[in-house]
RNA sequence: GUGGCCGUAGCUCAGUUUGGUUAGAGCGCCAGGUUGUGGCCCUGGAGGUCGGGGGUUCAAGUCCCCUCGGUCACCCCA
């Protein structure tokens, strides 16, 4: 056991695992850019108030920030998600709208890890502030499938509801808020003390007792106001017409606060594990408020990636591929590879030499695990006569070739292929 | 925050029940077999505070206590 390990519910993620990292985050960035959103890059921790002010009676505020004291006397928290950093940011710089921006970055909750639950995770997300239009929603939502479609996972669900708006949810809170008194008693301990603070909650809470009450609640979808209903209709009417399947989720109120109007869940079935949920996201129209700015709709979705990953793995797709160069130079004379190397790497070739005076068996060993298909041997025959040999590592074949035509001929031989 | 299971070589694990010489295997790594050749094979080698601390005992990887860590679950979430 190592004397010092990565902190409790962190890790870390080291080749040839990191190669899927670095490709899932390429494929996100390449379909995001696509679509026009920027990157954003913002501080990975945060005035406590910016997330307080989001999610205050949620448990990722109330039990699960990752806070501490700077040597300031801040009262500073690490993100726990990646929607309050980039909104605050849009509100302290105001760039035009509409916004579209996208992030992948770490987030932190501090709370006991599991398969699938670290202190430490990464999302890869976007947010798009400045419109309404029920259209964006889709386009969003059709962002987050796309990726999962990019990397091979057959068995995504997506859940789907509406939260409704400031003019219709009060009168529905307050249906939902009678039939939980009613049922007050067979509620969990935790949420019969809930149902006055936030009965969406509730709809939460996976207890069987709870669940059992929720059956039966009231459902924002009946409750939707005129505009709220048609909201809904278009963005299912559009997942329709982009062939993107999904499910009406009515008891689905997400973990923060902010939401309202559309709410969105991916879910991995093939995952066994209690934490199958890949991403999310929803609309929060009033969050730009909350946090000080002028009042402006948004929306966006954050995707787990060790989430994603680990449903890959379940549904054997998307496996790592390790690090591998093109061609490996072997040089027992230990005068030529510095220099063969450095030319082949400069003229583009992914290419690789062993250090250390390695005996020429060691080295042909190294050039087999490099992935390489070309060996250029260097040897003491070749230093005199100033050649190198070819070498194919599949087939054997050599050919002798003068050292100054090494490169070109080493780019001939690898585009052939 | 609460609970179950688990910590022995770089990795996967045996050995713990019934305490007893220098703690093992497979894989990986290094070297040699092959004085210019990898993948297969053979031989050899390196590598271990048995998670840490305390206790019981003539004797502890093995029994007891504490502690740290891992893992899974509850709640909740990515």
């Amino acid at each position: 056991m190592a004397e010092f390990q990565a902190p409790v519910g962190t890790r870390d993620v080291l080749p040839p695992e990191s190669t899927r990292w670095e490709r899932l985050t390429a494929l996100f960035a390449t379909r995001v850019g696509r679509a026009g959103y920027g990157l954003v890059v913002s501080p990975v921790f945060e005035d406590m108030g910016v997330f307080e002010r989001v999610g205050e009676s949620t448990d990722v505020v109330r039990k699960e920030m990752y806070d501490f004291e700077d040597k300031g006397g801040r009262h500073l928290a690490l993100r726990p998600e990646g929607t309050a950093s980039v909104v605050r940011a849009w509100v302290q710089h105001r760039p035009t709208l509409p916004f579209k921006a996208w992030y992948a970055a770490p987030s932190f909750r501090y709370e006991r890890p599991q398969a699938g639950r670290y202190r430490q995770h990464h999302q890869l997300g976007v947010e798009a502030l400045g419109t309404e239009d029920p259209d964006l929603d889709v386009e969003v939502i059709a962002l987050a499938w796309g990726l999962y479609g990019d990397v091979g996972l057959a068995q995504v669900r997506l859940l789907l509801n509406s939260l409704g708006d400031a003019k219709c949810r009060p009168a529905y809170l307050d249906a939902l808020r009678a039939f939980l008194l009613e049922h007050r008693e067979e509620l969990c301990d935790e949420h019969k003390a809930r149902i006055e603070e936030n009965p969406l909650r509730v709809l939460d809470c996976k207890r069987a007792s709870c669940v059992r009450v929720t059956e039966t609640a009231p459902r924002m979808v009946d409750h939707l106001c005129e505009e709220c209903a048609v909201h809904f209709e278009r963005v299912k009417a559009g997942l329709e017409e982009l062939g993107i399947s999904f499910e009406i989720a009515p008891r689905l109120v997400r973990g923060l606060d902010y939401y309202n109007r559309t709410t969105f869940e991916f879910q991995a079935p093939a995952l066994e594990s209690a934490q199958n949920g890949i991403g999310g996201g929803g609309r929060y129209d009033g969050l730009t408020e909350q946090l000080g700015g002028p009042p402006t709709p948004g929306i966006g979705f954050g995707i787990g990636i060790e989430r994603v990953l680990l449903a890959c793995d379940a549904e054997g797709v998307f496996p790592a591929a390790p690090a591998a160069v093109d061609v490996f130079v072997v040089d027992v004379t230990g005068s030529a590879a510095l220099k063969v190397v450095h030319h082949l790497r400069e003229a583009g070739v992914r290419a690789d030499q062993a250090f250390g005076g390695r005996s020429m068996k060691a080295q042909f060993k190294l050039a087999d695990r490099s992935g390489a298909q070309l060996a250029v041997v260097v040897g003491p025959d070749e230093l005199e006569r100033g050649i190198a040999t070819v070498q194919s590592l599949q087939s054997n074949d050599k050919e002798e070739v003068k050292l100054e035509a090494v490169v070109d001929h080493v780019r001939r031989k690898l585009g052939e292929k």
